[in-house]
DNA sequence: TACTATACCTCGTACTTAAAGGTATAGGCA
DNA sequence: TGCCTATACCTTTAAGTACGAGGTATAGTA
């Protein structure tokens, strides 16, 4: 662990931006404040983590930006293309599989259910 | 994404094996068939992530080991130790942390809830 | 005898998060 | 005017970690 956010957050942080923009159009400093506030500050990510992560979404063509002046404020507001909303349902049935596996073994449980 | 598992493994390893070696004693090859097994193939550990991950473990005090010959082949058994009760105590409430709080986000909720 | 399963191990790579640091503008306040 | 903070963007560097590949050795079986 380096430091800040526990652990556990390989591919958190692409999950997180890709569901927030599937609901609506946003821009980078708002996403780094939307996901500490709607988890409570459980994560909180660096800008460091999230610009990256745009860049590279966009780059594969999972999300589309356009440049807006607001309040004299320039953003770059990022949304998800179609090609980004398919590999959001991929990673997010990733998500619940890891997360159903782990769960299955610190219950206890001798076999995890296969759906 | 490297291969094989899907991602969001991050520290995972090593809280499947504390999880398990705190119900009883096992050794490296039986716990990657052992995970293999109680996640449906979910998750699937290779040997050059488990092996490692026990010597480390072994280090930092979290595990203790003996080595037994059980059929004429030589084993070497782990069990948890006081120190890596605690350490899995930890690390099982962030991974408890980090899923409630990505968990919210996925169902879109506003807040999520503190406990 | 050869192959497979068991059982251990190390090394190198690729990927990713995170912090630190850097730029620039707007607005409030002294 | 000058200063500070919040906003808004970005890159570089460091460090950690899972994974595959590859390597050794023994027991049992065909």
């Amino acid at each position: 662990m380096r430091q800040g956010n526990p652990d556990f957050m390989n591919g958190v942080p692409e999950l997180l931006i890709l569901k927030l923009l599937a609901a609506r159009e946003m821009y980078g400093y708002e996403l780094v404040q939307s996901i500490r506030e709607q988890t409570n500050e459980a994560i909180s990510l660096s800008e460091g983590v999230v610009y990256p992560t745009l860049h590279a979404l966009e780059i594969e063509g999972a999300l589309k930006s356009r440049r807006n002046t607001v309040n004299g404020r320039s953003r770059v507001y990022y949304s998800i293309t179609k090609l980004g909303s398919r590999k959001l349902a991929r990673i997010a049935d990733a998500w619940s599989s890891v997360t159903r596996a782990v769960q299955s073994v610190l219950q206890g449980a001798k076999h995890a259910s296969a759906f």
